[in-house]
Formats: C-alpha cells, sequence, structure tokens
DNA sequence: CATAACTAGGACTAGTTTAGTCCAAGTTAG
DNA sequence: CTAACTTGGACTAAACTAGTCCTAGTTATG
C-alpha cells in the first residue's frame, strides 16, 4: 500500500545518481549508469527539467545537471516532479463531494497527508546519497526532528 | 503521487461508518449509507475480515461488525487490509537487486517508510470519527507526538 | 423444515493507468 | 555541415484496479 509509482522510483534514482557527480550527464549515460532503459530515463530527466530540478544542455556534449545543490533538492519534490501532488486520498482538493458536511473524516485525511509530506519535505538529496545511512535508525529521526 | 488506492479509501469510509455504530450492519446497509455500489462493499467487507477488522455473523440478520474497539485499530491496519504492505518503494522486501552493494538510497527510503508507517499507526478509528477535527491541526499532532 | 436473508469465495470483465517506445524537430560543438 | 545531444509529443503494450456476477454455505423465523 502507499504504492510510490516506479516512475519516482527511478526520478529519486536519477536524481541520486547525478546528485554524486555535479557535472553534466548526458541521457544515455545516466542510463548506463543506473541500468534503466535509455528512452524512459530520457523521459524522466524531461519531467525533471520540467520542474526545475534539473537543467539541461542542448547540443553536442550536452546533457543535464542538478539545477541546485542536493541540500536544497527535498524527496518530496522529486516526487511530486513524477507523480503530481503529494495527497493520500481522493476528496483533498477542490472536488467537493456531496456528504462534505457530515465528511469529518475528511479533515483527519488533510491531517495525515501533513504528516507524510513533511516527512518527505525534511529528506534531502544530500542525505539520500550519504554512504553510512543516517535516516535510518530512529533516534537519528528525533534528533533532526522528523519523528518524535 | 503517493495515491493512496481507491479500495484503501473505501476501506476506511467502511471502517468509519462501522464505528459510529457498534452494532452488526448487513453489507447492503453500509452500501446504502455510503453510497458505495453494493458488490463493491461485500467486497471490502470479506477483504477486512480476513485480517481480523472485522467481525462476520452469518445467516439472516448477519452482517458485519468491528472486531475491536475502534481505538484500538489504526489506519495503518485498514490501509494494509487492502492494499497490502506499507511500503514506498520497490526494494523493500525480500527481493535482493544486484546493486544493493552500493544502494546506500535504499536504507534511506525504509527510514522514511518508518516514518510514514508510524504516523498512520498513530491514528486510529475512533480519531477519526471524532466530530470535530483533532488530528488536523499541526499544534495537536505535535502535542500527541505524530510531529515533532 | 422450508424459505428468506444473509455471508464466503472466487472467477471474470472492463476500464484506466503506467511503463516504456519511437519519431520528428531544434541546438550546439567541432 | 555533421555528429551528438536535448525537446516534445504521439503512440503502444502491459499491468493493475475497480467493479460485477455467480455458486455455495449458514442461520433466523414462521
Amino acid at each position: 500500500m502507499l504504492r510510490l509509482s516506479k516512475m519516482a522510483d527511478y526520478g529519486t534514482q536519477v536524481m541520486t545518481y547525478m546528485a554524486r557527480d555535479l557535472a553534466v550527464h548526458s541521457a544515455s549515460e545516466v542510463s548506463a549508469g543506473l541500468g534503466i532503459a535509455a528512452p524512459t530515463v530520457s523521459k524522466i530527466l524531461k519531467m525533471l527539467v520540467r520542474k526545475n530540478l534539473v537543467d539541461s544542455v542542448m547540443g553536442a556534449k550536452g546533457g543535464y545537471m542538478l539545477a541546485r545543490d542536493p541540500a536544497a533538492i527535498s524527496i518530496a519534490e522529486i516526487i511530486d516532479a513524477m507523480d503530481g501532488p503529494i495527497s493520500i486520498t481522493e476528496c483533498s482538493g477542490t472536488t467537493t463531494c456531496e456528504r462534505e458536511s457530515t465528511c469529518s473524516t475528511r479533515s483527519n485525511w488533510q491531517g495525515i497527508n501533513h504528516i507524510i509530506q513533511n516527512a518527505l519535505e525534511k529528506v534531502n538529496l544530500a542525505e539520500m546519497i550519504s554512504p553510512k545511512p543516517q535516516v535510518m535508525d530512529m533516534s537519528a529521526l528525533r534528533s533532526r526532528g522528523i519523528l518524535i
């Protein structure tokens, strides 16, 4: 449950790959480096460009590079770029369902959404590539204010 | 992104409906009460029974009822019953990917998973049906230890 | 004990979404 | 001017999801 789409998964893989070396990478290089089909990587990079997470350099010797410092790019942004807004249930947007008045459940979902969104915003790319996992153990999470 | 499946959404709707009145409800009654197609509700209730979130009473005048106190049923359990284990990325289980050794990303995902799982476990059915949203505002979340 | 009102379980279908491919056009280095 | 790139979008195939339907089993009630 709570599946992250494969695209979002690939998206973070691509981003972490690029975070490890801030130079310009061609789509085919990234593809080879990650073992993901070239057209797919290409597609993902285009999406990331559109969301300003990645800058593109056209022409020969061109390619893609991170638009910002890895520490300034959150996981939430990446997922959002690939899958659209982080929202866990349908009735979160403008769509007003008929039984809205009686639906006390709704605002609770929104609270849950906030929690998750918050958690994902607190993890950035720089942390994802740190060789020794720092985010993993719970005490570290707590000290960083992600968890209770 | 981070979409909750419609089934999981329905699942929580059904559960909150039943939490409001702990008596036995037939599938058709729940269907009418929620405005969800009867076969679908029926299917959902069966899934919930299998996961021991709901008890069934067979025969005439039979139906379904919550297996436990609403306060003892977390949202995480419900979502899990409908969609399977809460996991945000593919390589969370037993499947070992080839580049596991170099994959420092993986453990970070697991940390994120923990955060989300944790958040969903802390919200229970009883809270979902409370008329005035208590979980919604962030300060309340903090005081309850869900958020920083 | 017969019937009506239920649940149990699973097979099945239609629809939507997702992943992935491909092609034509525009840009730039050399 | 050519080779190596990106851009954008159209397109296809496969997977998944939601939803339907059918048969069998269980129990209350008259």
